[in-house]
Formats: structure tokens, sequence, C-alpha cells
DNA sequence: CCTACTTACCCCCAAAAAGGGGTTTTTATT
DNA sequence: AATAAAAACCCCTTTTTGGGGGTAAGTAGG
């Protein structure tokens, strides 16, 4: 039988899928945690197969949840379950480990699959991620660490000698990156651009 | 017996929501839509006492959706039931008509109380966005239509000139706002303006 | 009636960003 | 070894923004 453990802080979603997963009789909840910190505490007890881990937990992004999970416990796989439908998460999540990625939209039954596939060592994305990282889009954008740095330096607001000063770089090259995320993002000014990082969850 | 219809993306939720009113005794579901157009079209024929609303659907916003509700069906109470705990979202929701405000990590307990208040036809916010809306915070922004719509504008990347022109307005005008919507939202810059405001949900 | 708020307008000047054109070095990946 | 991509750097000019001062008409609520 597999061994399912859940982390969301929603936790009229926990229930319900607390009982479609020990309903189906494929698997069985082992354990339920609503925050990063609770689950810590416990997942070495728990010893799940699968780790049903929201990328939105109010302590820690899940992001960096799920590659700490996976440097302690590599044994255990990780499948996402998200609001989120953004490239960058999907791609970042999996690079961190992660060896599926559900949407919170998703049928039932592919929360089952979902669970199985990972279970059997699959990578498992939902009918939806799967179309978007498929598809080769503009909107699929993906930025190098360095990039997403800057961007994010931008967003709080810092001015170009500002960041210079900061990371130890010249001004000019902070223009250069400036000029690069524009053109990357196709945003017309810093507006935009910071509107685009947000919405896109680039930072 | 309260009559309950649910309207929610997110699946799986909408299935815990369901079996948790039902077994409670306390209502019943006479419906569950996924979409703002699922529901236009039984909601005439559900009649529900009460309406749970969730605010990010995918097709239009629960905002103005509510407001189009109560425009129609004055007598049914909508209820929102949300991941956002901005004050300027729940402070629209309340000002569109909405009887009560839950966040989706409440408690069960709370989804029940709501349902219960709403009926009998009181105002229920959950514990978090009673505290939220009660204690006077800087982060408790509100702005004018007017303000939100130059907001808008320049989240688009409109410049001062651009702006001035669409809206027949003088740029010195725009200046003005510009330069208040920085003062009130404490941003430094356009960048830090833009971020406030997706993330506060100010647009 | 008065106060608070919204909406709308004006000037000067310094700072920052955008638009245009580039180059070089290091680091992966095939 | 070749190629691609990332990371770093440079100059010139125009446009846009930000900081500092303001003013004033309309309007909604106590």
């Amino acid at each position: 039988m597999i061994k399912v453990a859940i982390v969301d802080d929603h936790k009229i979603l926990t229930e319900g899928l607390e009982s479609l997963i020990t309903e189906s009789g494929i698997a069985i909840v082992v354990g339920v945690a609503h925050s990063a910190a609770e689950c810590r505490l416990s997942l070495g007890f728990w010893k799940p197969d699968v780790l049903l881990l929201d990328v939105g937990l109010p302590d820690i992004s899940g992001l960096d949840f799920c590659k700490e999970i996976k440097e302690e416990f590599p044994v255990i796989k990780v499948l996402a379950l998200t609001t989120h439908s953004e490239y960058t998460v999907v791609r970042q999540m999996l690079d961190n480990g992660a060896s599926g990625y559900l949407i919170k939209n998703a049928m039932a039954e592919e929360v089952l699959a979902g669970i199985k596939a990972v279970a059997a060592g699959e990578t498992f994305l939902c009918h939806e991620i799967d179309l978007l990282m498929k598809r080769p889009s503009e909107k699929n954008i993906w930025l190098s660490p360095r990039e997403r740095e800057l961007l994010r330096l931008i967003s709080e607001g810092f001015t170009n000698t500002e960041i210079a000063d900061q990371i130890f770089l010249s001004p000019e090259t902070i223009r250069g990156y400036r000029k690069n995320l524009l053109l990357k993002l196709g945003a017309k000014n810093t507006a935009v651009l910071v509107k685009i990082a947000v919405e896109q969850k680039l930072i």
C-alpha cells in the first residue's frame, strides 16, 4: 500500500483529499500537516512514499521546502499540489526534485493517478500542466538565477547604482541586465516588468 | 433547512465542502458549479439561500460576479470563500453585497458558522479576516476608484502623457495622482508601486 | 454648516530609465 | 574543439520619473 502524507494550509482541502485517497483504496494517508514547520517535525516518523506538497505554504516557499526534503529524504517522492500554473514555478519545482505537479482544479482521478505514478518512480504532470510544459510559448519565461536576482532587486525598488553597490558590479552591467529583462519579458518599462515578474511568480 | 450552492473551480475543495456541509446536518447542498458561466445557468433553478463564492474564478472576477448576483437575486446571501486575505479585496467584496468572508485555511467549524450566520441575515467574517478589518494598519490600503484606475494604467506601462491622452486629463494631474499613490502606498518608485499593486490585488 | 475627501491642476529641477549602439570573458554542453 | 549561453562591461542621447513646492472646485457625510 502506498503511504501518502499531505502538507497544505487549506484545512478543508486536506480533509477532502484525505477521504478521497482513503476511499480510493490505492493508498493510505499517514500524516497531514498545515505548515512546513509542522511537517518537519513529523516527516521522519511518518516515512511516506509520496508527499503531496502545496507550493503556497504560509511559512516558507514550497520551492525551497521541496529542495530541503529531497536533500534529507531523497527516497520520498514529492508531488506538488498547487493553484499556480506558471511555467517558471513548475520548472523550478521539478528542478528542485519534485516528481510530479498537480493543479488544484484537477480532477480527483488525476490526483490518484499522480500518486500511483510517482510512487512507481515515474514523473507525473496533470493534463493542463503537461500541455503548458510541452507547448513552447513566449509566456513560458525562463530566467537564469542571476536574472531572477536582478529582477527581484529591481522589483524592490533599487536603482541601477544601488544594485551595483550591493552586488559589486558596474552600474552599466545592471543597465545591461535591465535592458535584457525588458526584452525577454516583452516589457515596455519597469512598471510592466515588475507586473509580469509578480504575476508570473518569477521572483 | 438552509440551501447552499457552491461556486469554486477547485474540484477537490468543492467535494470536501459538500460532504462537510451535508454531514453537519445544518444545510443541504443544492448545487455546485466550477465557473461563473456554469453558475449563471443554474442559479435561478437552484434557488439557494446561501452561495459560497470563490473570488478567484477562472472566467470572471468574483468581485464582479458577486455584484451581478446581488443585482439579479438580492435575496441570495453571498459568502465569499477565498485564499486572499487582502484588505481591499474584502472591503470591495462587502461593498459589492457579500454577507460574509471566509479564507480557505479557516477551520471547518467556521464554514458552518458562516453559513448559519449569513442565512440568518447576519454579517460573518472568519477570525483572521475579522482581525484584519478591525485593526487599522498601514497595510489596509484603500484607494478611490479613480486612484485604482490610475494605478492600473501605470501598471500597464503607460507614461504620464499617454495616460493623460487616454482619459483626457492634464499630464500634470496624472503626475499628481502618481505622487499621491507613491505616498499612500509608501512606495519609493514605480517598481515598488506596481509590486504592491499586484500583491495587494489593488488593480 | 463645515470638514474631509476626491478629483483636477501648475511650476522648477535633479535623478533615473529607456533606446540605440556595442565588446569581452567565463562556463556549460554537445 | 566548437558553439551557445550567461555574465560582465562601456558610451551617448532623449524621455520619463521623482522630490519639492503648491492651488482649487466639487461632493458626500456628520
